[in-house]
DNA sequence: GAGTGGTCTAGACCACTTA
DNA sequence: AAGTGGTCTAGACCACTCT
């Protein structure tokens, strides 16, 4: 089983092994694998060894253990959701549109003065007051996504104040301030989660995020918003049309 | 420096501690942290505890090993490359439009019989004959991202007796097939590498890749290539304009 | 040769789940 | 109570880097 001459170390053989075993279809998702201890007596290795392997394999994400139960395969990709992004996306129609149902949760809503790179993309003055609206929006009742939005302060007095009205953030704009901002640009990053944003994501700080950078603007040209926002790697797959 | 009675572990004590220092700048991007035997002599634990949490650091992307050497702050942000994607995006031009140095290589060449994904793309018969072409682009001779593309035969004849000739993808395509692609739609995903191309790229397998698909279609609408890059999650940010 | 991280063993105790 | 993974200690040897 294992090679004790091959050059490579025990844990990297038994990670090979167990790799192909779940390619293979040995181990199925949710699957349990065998405890720490058995894999131990079966490679003839220490426990210890297997649990490097274990660790590594659970940090890629093929695997995740539950204490006190076992080590089980992870479900393949929990139905990744394709995501539409365009001028006017709309969360919550985009996720109905598929026949799912959307969720959101105002996280912080506060006033804040803005910091280089928010004046920078809203074009104001670092410093300036500007409100920070950040929400959750999940899918199914799951976390699906973080988005802190940014908007000048002068454009939406009150806004802070009326935060329980928000359902549809874009109608929400629409009825209060008659403002209808359009994307005019997305950036896309594959990083880590923060601390705080792994808790509420749900996830490991171990596993991807995608975040997306827009700036929006209204009909006359002027930035009316600016958000990051933060997806779950896991359900997220975010798509662009270029027509 | 460890509180016993904490109802934290030892390792994630560490862990906290080191992130602040970094956060705080006591320890900045390219410094060399303290050797493991001395952390433990700091924090009173054993060299085993110490290692946790430097691994699950590591594993996060804050800190990087080097055997003989020492234990380092990791740079990532600073050296982001804003790479641009529009209807038509031209890496080499792309890049060296900023300073840059592009660089490709081809990986692959060879045609096989377009899997369901490849063909469902390219509007073909699963089983089709596609070309494949596997590329690795670099930026200041360092790897960027690996793109693999997908042309149905026909429209390509003969494009592996030529692999030589290309350095600009869509100058070769031009000139020899009058192909003159636009990107019609792209999708993006936060995920990991596998191990090829974590090799191929010079990253571990733990760290986050961005994977871009793209279909192109012709003049006449018809799609004549379908594309899969892996960009460097820590050298990435792909732009998207909407205008 | 001294110092670094990488791997492996051995044994212990803990927290949690299940029966 | 038995089994599981989580944490910690202790000691050993290795491969590699630097001087």
């Amino acid at each position: 089983m294992i090679d004790k001459n091959s050059g490579l170390s025990y844990y990297r053989q038994m990670m090979e092994y167990i790799q192909k075993q779940v390619d293979g279809g040995v181990y199925k998702p949710g699957d349990r694998l065998p405890s720490e201890k058995e894999l131990g007596a079966i490679f003839h290795v220490n426990r210890h060894t297997v649990r490097q392997a274990m660790m590594e394999l659970a940090g890629r994400g093929l695997i995740y253990t539950e204490r006190g139960k076992g080590t089980f395969v992870a479900r393949n990709k929990p139905e990744l959701i394709d995501y539409k992004v365009s001028r006017r996306t709309r969360f919550t129609h985009n996720i109905m549109d598929v026949g799912l149902i959307p969720g959101a949760r105002v996280l912080r809503g506060m006033e804040v003065a803005a910091a280089e790179r928010v004046a920078g993309n809203l074009r104001l003055e670092t410093g300036a007051r500007v409100v920070l609206l950040e929400m959750l929006r999940s899918i199914n009742q799951e976390p699906f996504c973080i988005s802190t939005n940014y908007f000048p302060a002068h454009l939406t007095p009150g806004l802070l104040t009326r935060i329980d009205e928000i359902s549809s953030l874009y109608d929400f704009l629409d009825k209060h301030y008659g403002l209808r901002p359009t994307r005019t640009y997305s950036t896309f990053q594959a990083t880590f989660p923060g601390q705080d944003d792994a808790a509420v994501l749900e996830i490991p700080r171990n596993q991807p995020v995608l975040v997306v950078e827009s700036a929006m603007t209204g009909e006359d040209g002027t930035v009316i918003q600016y958000s990051v926002t933060r997806f779950r790697g896991d359900r997220s797959k975010i798509s662009v049309g270029f027509d």
